[in-house]
DNA sequence: GCAAGCCATCGTTGATTTGCGATCAACGAT
DNA sequence: ATCGTTGATCGCAAATCAACGATGGCTTGC
């Protein structure tokens, strides 16, 4: 990722990265979850089912698709699951929003980490 | 940010919120829709229509979802209509984003069952 | 006036999402 | 081995979304 190839190409690429976070990030259980979880650090299952107003399987619904979006990782633990948020990958979003932003003042230096 | 008169309640409004702006971009086409407005500073819709591989009418119904998302802004221009991006709505994205991953680091007392 | 271009909206189709109860697999304790 | 607990998964119904063609309102040019 230090040699960017194709600009355009790349450009595209993030758009569609940035949506598919944005699309994982678009339900406010989603949201809430996420942020229980940055604010345990750490939580198991049972207890995010309790603090939201959904169901067991809802709820695990809604973990799978964070989990696939890579905003969570969830760590089976004996008889329960653990799950963790992911701060490297919400980082990665926030940083693509801004490239968006970035974007709009200039096509000049574009600089991706 | 610094006085914060109900924190908790402010958290789930603010997480809406997030889960509305995030939804909007929660499509790729619409992520390049917006890319393209911030890079031309404003856009006609035949040009965007011209730009995507998609049909008129459904360009149309995602520059709504981006009017609606308050993401973009349409101004009837005689015949044609002007779209331009606004930065502050996507730089309000942008904060919300930050403001969780700082939540993250912010000390909360919630309970936990 | 009329025709042509632009674009928002309507109505329809098929795909996806959301929410739930029910079920199933895995595990610890009895 | 048989429970009780935990959480993932399976179906199903309702809702929403995505994409499109067709229509209609609007403005400009003839």
């Amino acid at each position: 990722m230090a040699a960017a190839p194709a600009p355009v190409l790349e450009a595209q690429r993030d758009g569609e990265e940035l949506a598919l976070l944005a699309k994982a990030l678009g339900h406010p259980a989603r949201v809430r979850i996420l942020r229980l979880l940055l604010s345990h650090d750490a939580c198991y299952c049972g207890e995010i089912v309790h603090e939201l107003p959904l169901a067991q399987a809802t709820v695990s619904q809604h973990l799978k698709v964070l989990k696939d979006a890579g905003l969570i990782v969830g760590e089976i633990d004996g008889l329960r699951t653990c799950y963790f948020a992911s701060r490297e990958r919400l980082a990665e979003a926030h940083e693509l929003l801004g490239g968006l932003l970035a974007e709009a003042v200039d096509v000049d230096s574009s600089v991706c980490t």
